[in-house]
DNA sequence: TCCTCACACTTTACATGTAACATGCGCTCA
DNA sequence: TGAGCGCATGTTACATGTAAAGTGTGAGGA
């Protein structure tokens, strides 16, 4: 491997985004949990800019929301959220898998595949976890192989942003073995180069899993969310979130 | 009107992101122009705090674009970039068509048919700036319509990049005219609630706006852009920007 | 003439100071 | 007892300080 290649040290808000993006992703930080910039800098160890420009940056990928004056907190994401974005997955999905399968290289398809046959095991098993990792991976698949940067960016986030509503989304064993099948009639249109097939497929595919949400939401009555609206309370959720940044510094 | 609506004070960084936006959408600050902070904050007479937050919106909205530690410039954008974001706006705008043919409000359809007769003049007498703008409010109402706000911040985000692509789109008098006969069946559609003709009506429209300026750009030789890679110049481009902004405070 | 290197200058990235603002709570008074 | 005021507390938003990094320039040498 070239060691050579041009070196541009971490930047600290790099690091403090990346950290705070997988919190919130593992549920550490879960929906509603509170982003204050001067908590998060005295646990993290580093002073308030970075902190304040990487919780920005979170807001502007949707992980997050910003009112007013009144801090930032993990975003809260229902229903109607939900089949937002679902929606817009499909229009920009739809047109990746499309893109696909006019020209994948042999390698994405193979990658593709594997993911395919992978996700066998855990659609029967009803290892749920394990499937939607999977799923997740199938889709990224498709969104970078299309070709168009921009729009695999918007669907990362999209998905990222899905992960903030896994309790929303279906998780029965007819659900995850529809879900595989769907797959693999998407993973046929494109190793049959048929992009209007390809297309359709992926389209209903996001369009069943967003109405099995649906279903599955308004069986199970949800309740709104938790307590939030009473203004942002000053509760600090979690109190570990690990120790100090690679670059410490607290002169 | 309503006097008692809830007041919340503009933020500097508010009033500094849309002056910025307006600067670069306007041309005042071109593609490639340097985005100092410091040089930023002397010009619009605030600190440095606001305005480096105000540029890290604009390049999360794609106006601008950071290299690391070497700064912030306006984005540049390129045939690539161009046939990149037309992809993306024909995926989410198709959508957006399909669903505004479904459920559209008779006040909004009536100000897109207003907005389409309005197009007749300039696209016939080729005033292009005139027939752009009415473009632009087409589309907008189009996604605006369509009850995603997810979709309508992303296509107004596409449409603004491609305002600064306006030297590569196609501007002669047949495109003019092919586009607002485009518009029409857009229309047609919509008002005939046919989300299928709507949604394929727009693609097609979309797809033919990208190839054309395509064409014109194969055709023209349009060279790669200005001098821009040797490192970002300390060069400062225009030195207006206008005085300061409302909440003036240079203590 | 052309390349190299050191220096001066500017900016970025991070740190810190601080006024205005928002929230929760206890206290007062009806 | 209950509504409302004021205070204590903590945060946001903006301002400013500063080390390190990046860039352009010009002197000096080949």
């Amino acid at each position: 491997m070239n060691l050579l290649q041009p070196l541009h040290s971490v930047r600290v808000v790099d690091a403090v985004r990346e950290r705070l993006r997988q919190a919130i992703l593992v549920g550490e930080l879960p929906p509603g949990a509170r982003l204050s910039v001067p908590d998060l800098a005295r646990r993290l160890g580093v002073s308030r800019s970075p902190i304040r420009e990487a919780v920005l940056q979170l807001v502007s990928e949707g992980l997050a929301v910003e009112h007013s004056r009144r801090g930032v907190e993990v975003a809260r994401i229902d229903l109607s959220d939900l089949l937002e974005i679902y929606a817009l997955r499909a229009a920009l999905e739809g047109v990746a898998a499309r893109l696909c399968a006019e020209s994948m290289s042999a390698a994405d398809l193979t990658a593709l595949r594997g993911v395919l046959d992978a996700q066998g095991a855990p659609a029967v098993s009803r290892d749920v976890a394990r499937y939607r990792e999977l799923d997740q991976r199938f889709h990224q698949i498709i969104v970078q192989s299309c070709g168009n940067l921009r729009l695999a960016k918007s669907a990362e986030q999209l998905a990222a942003e899905l992960r903030l509503a896994q309790r929303l989304l279906a998780d029965s064993a007819e659900h995850l073995r529809a879900s595989h099948t769907e797959h693999r009639r998407i993973v046929a249109a494109l190793i049959a180069h048929a992009p209007e097939e390809a297309e359709s497929a992926m389209r209903d595919h996001l369009a069943r899993v967003a109405s099995a949400a649906q279903a599955k939401v308004s069986a199970e009555g949800h309740p709104p969310s938790g307590p939030e609206p009473p203004g942002l309370s000053h509760s600090g959720l979690p109190t570990t979130l690990s120790a100090d940044l690679p670059t410490g510094g607290t002169p």
